[in-house]
DNA sequence: TGATTGTTTATAAACACAGAT
DNA sequence: GGATCTGTGTTTATAAACAAT
């Protein structure tokens, strides 16, 4: 179906602001936009009904199969125990409209193709895409949705509608908002996502294909304008990090994707929201020292300096310049499950919050169509230890390094941007510390909490018959890479 | 200088040879290619005559203020003791026609920016490119030599004259000899060539501007053809892989890469060289079974699969196929410093051995100017342990996970071809084994040999008063990560 | 045989930071 | 002394080549 595009809407959406959202995309995206909408109505029972049936309208016969064959077929709930202790079942899997902000109390329960169940505690309540209200807006470009699917990395040099930097700086009309769900990348690192992945089930273990599919669900973007080498990418993310453990099933069939215990912080999605009752000045607005990461043409072509001949200015680059490095929303807040509650998580998401807010109209536009590279560390920190007094230190400092240990720890990246930013925003942030690499400490945060506790080999799985093994034989000892980033320790 | 190339030979080559190549190579190149050459004749005395100074006239201004400025300035033996026990000083840095094979015995001596000394040991003989006797001649393509210098990661678009891999089947003269030690990519991975580099100096140890020209020296694609990101990649290395770890010299001043004793397998440059008195069976050419290796365009368009609409086949590929997996030539034996002369490192070259020997012409031709991938773990395994019968074993073995300390140790990555090759060329192979990431040997290959210790922090630094810090503050407990490879041992 | 999954290498890029200019 | 540039170091993203299943 060319020129069509899919838009999923929540129930409750103004139809008005639909139809006028959709017209100004008519005038935006001229005759080469899509003149076919589909409009699906999200929310309502689980998942397999509408919107995914829809969904695969518009999938590739490639993915079609693909998406039959394993995670999203029948209602998958094969075998199913479903331990949480919330009964309340209310699913609610597709996008919503994106100023929405869905009202939380919803339990999220994936139709995993392993028939895992999705953790039902609180660390998993935010289940749609609520990060967009945090993104910018300056998200033109990229009128429609992905409607052929190249072999994975196949130069998809299509005809991927998705406009490229070339004739951009056009007027950022306030219409885009609407399809930000879908066309903005949200600003998370792979590795970020495939925790936020992990961390919502209850097993704290999933497959690489519900990776996949739980991506795709929560960051839109994933599934319709993405290339298709991003699955490439998450694979790579899994391999190269070492906090990604591959377990196997007793039988060996099923491989689960595991985080490291010593370096699981149980991230989730919500968790990258900051409470608005934290009383924190640090809401919308960023500092200048945050702007003042500069556009690379801009700053190449400012002194005329020697040994540039014959600048090569048509390099078309794919980057987009980095989100803030510490901007608060940013830093996913670790809450170890073992305190539960202490702020109830993502309920009233700051609404526009614009990540290019104080940015120059010029630059907002300059850096449109880029892909956003994620923040450095920030949600995973492999191996955070340590801390430190205040501020950005440079050497290494004398300080214990066993954490008491499940102190909420956060790590954020160090810049030189006012660090009582971030810390304001939270109850008792205590220390923060340049982790080189320094301070090795064994096993940071020894132990995990028994609550939740990965390993739980004695509770029989409920569809594998148990017995999980690390694939190889996890010895437990592995040690994390440190990384150059600040570490901040809520004590409270 | 436009068409203009250098052309680096060694004092004895056969100058009607060299006349006959280049008027080959004029046909072969036709009006694109240079045609004013400069002849510069290497060997010699010390480095900074004669080719170094006339490298830099090819070098763009950016390029020369730096090499100016840092390594290749003035002799730079500024404040160097020079503790080689080997008091021949024959230094034969330059590139040596590809054929020849200089006869060992000369140690090397660079003239690094730090004055640092190099090894003069046995596992520093092979200086310079031996490693071209064993490349592919499939090195057509590529006809000059890198030109202007572009920003380093600044899109090289350029009028980089290597010819890509648009209209390159043409038939594969002989002529393309005489420039392979320019043209041809090393087949060492960017972490193989920098333990080479490291492992090439006395201590073990050496700065990032000293491994670019160590590279350089002894690799002349990188200095002349390689695009300038080559450098953004060797920091890449170093940073992402644990195995290479900054100390900083007391003033904190210097900071020197070293390779982590627990990981270093004292790889250099001469150890991929098996020698030929090893009787063994593995010469020169390859099974079939490493030639089933595909062309992926010719994959792609075999059987009318499915899904693949309006294959895009504008796609252009940089990578090459990868080398043959297991061969061994790829193999860097590594002999414990401790029990030297083992065998004469690298005395007789196995002369063409070239690495597509096999392959059928038209595969040859099509793999021909993509960049080739340097085959997987191979030199470095930063972490082998245990060990096991033969053959790829699945899943994970029962067996004892402490090395005997020194015990020559190799892995090689595994595959199915025939493990007595690579074998059978050892004096005694004892054990393969898939190391997974099962067997956490917490400590493997406890500590170093005192000879050529690496961290001898009372001998007194020469030039910087001693005393490195590893960067951070090493605890000398780093684990490395496991990689999917086999392990061959050499007890004998 | 072909697709999926997993591992590793290569390359580009964004950015931090320290020292030099 | 401050702004700027450059080299170094760290991290993320993407493509690719394979291997294994
Ligand atoms: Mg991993
Ligand atoms: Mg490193």
């Amino acid at each position: 179906m060319p020129n069509t595009q899919v838009v999923i809407i929540p129930p409750d959406a103004d139809i008005q602001s639909i139809i006028e959202a959709l017209t100004a995309k008519g005038r935006e995206c001229g005759s080469n936009g899509p003149n076919k909408f589909i409009l699906i109505s999200s929310g309502g029972s689980s998942h397999p009904t509408g919107s995914a049936a829809t969904q695969q309208t518009l999938q590739s016969k490639d993915e079609m199969s693909t998406a039959t064959k394993g995670a999203r077929a029948p209602d998958c709930q094969g075998g199913e125990k479903n331990l949480g202790q919330n009964p309340d079942k209310t699913v609610e899997r597709a996008v919503l409209w994106p100023p929405q902000v869905n009202s939380m109390g919803g339990q999220e329960q994936e139709g995993n193709s392993s028939g895992e169940a999705t953790s039902s505690g609180l660390d998993n309540s935010l289940t749609n895409i609520q990060w967009l209200g945090k993104m910018s807006s300056d998200g033109l470009g990229s009128c429609t949705v992905k409607q052929e699917m190249e072999k994975e990395n196949q130069t998809p040099v299509q005809e991927r509608i998705k406009t490229e930097e070339d004739s951009i700086p056009a007027t950022a009309t306030s219409s885009s908002l609407w399809q930000d769900s879908i066309s903005e990348r949200p600003p998370y690192s792979y590795m970020a996502m495939i925790q936020f992945a992990i961390n919502s089930t209850e097993k704290k273990r999933m497959t690489l294909k519900d990776i996949y599919t739980w991506i795709e669900d929560h960051f839109p973007y994933f599934r319709y304008v993405a290339k298709p080498g991003w699955k490439n990418s998450i694979r790579h993310n899994l391999s190269l990090h070492d906090m990604f453990v591959r377990e196997t099933s007793a039988n060996g069939k099923i491989s689960f994707w595991t985080i490291h215990p010593d370096a699981n912080r149980y991230l989730t999605l919500d968790q990258v929201f900051k409470p608005l009752d934290a009383g924190s000045p640090t809401s919308p607005e960023y500092s200048e020292s945050q702007q003042k990461r500069h556009i690379p043409e801009l700053q190449k072509n400012t002194g005329g300096n020697s040994s540039n001949k014959t600048e090569p200015q048509n390099a078309r680059r794919k980057m987009k310049p980095l989100l803030p490095r510490v901007s608060s929303y940013l830093v996913p807040i670790q809450f170890p499950v073992s305190q539960p509650l202490i702020l109830q998580s993502s309920l009233k998401v700051p609404q526009p919050m614009a990540q290019g807010a104080s940015l120059s109209g010029s630059e907002a536009l300059r850096s449109s169509k880029r892909v956003r590279i994620a923040p450095k560390v920030l949600p995973s920190t492999e191996e955070p230890s340590s801390f430190l007094p205040t501020g950005p230190v440079k050497e290494k400092s004398h300080c214990d390094e066993r954490l008491p240990p499940f102190a909420p720890s956060q790590s954020v990246k160090e810049n030189n941007s006012q660090p009582g930013e971030a810390l304001a925003s939270f109850p008792a942030a205590l220390c923060i510390k340049e982790e080189k690499e320094d301070s090795y400490p064994d096993k940071w945060l020894p132990s995990l909490p028994p609550v939740f506790s990965i390993k739980e080999e004695p509770v029989q799985s409920d569809e594998e018959t148990g017995l999980l093994l690390p694939v190889p034989c996890v010895k437990r000892e592995k040690h994390f890479k440190k990384k150059n980033c600040l570490t901040l320790l809520i004590l409270a």
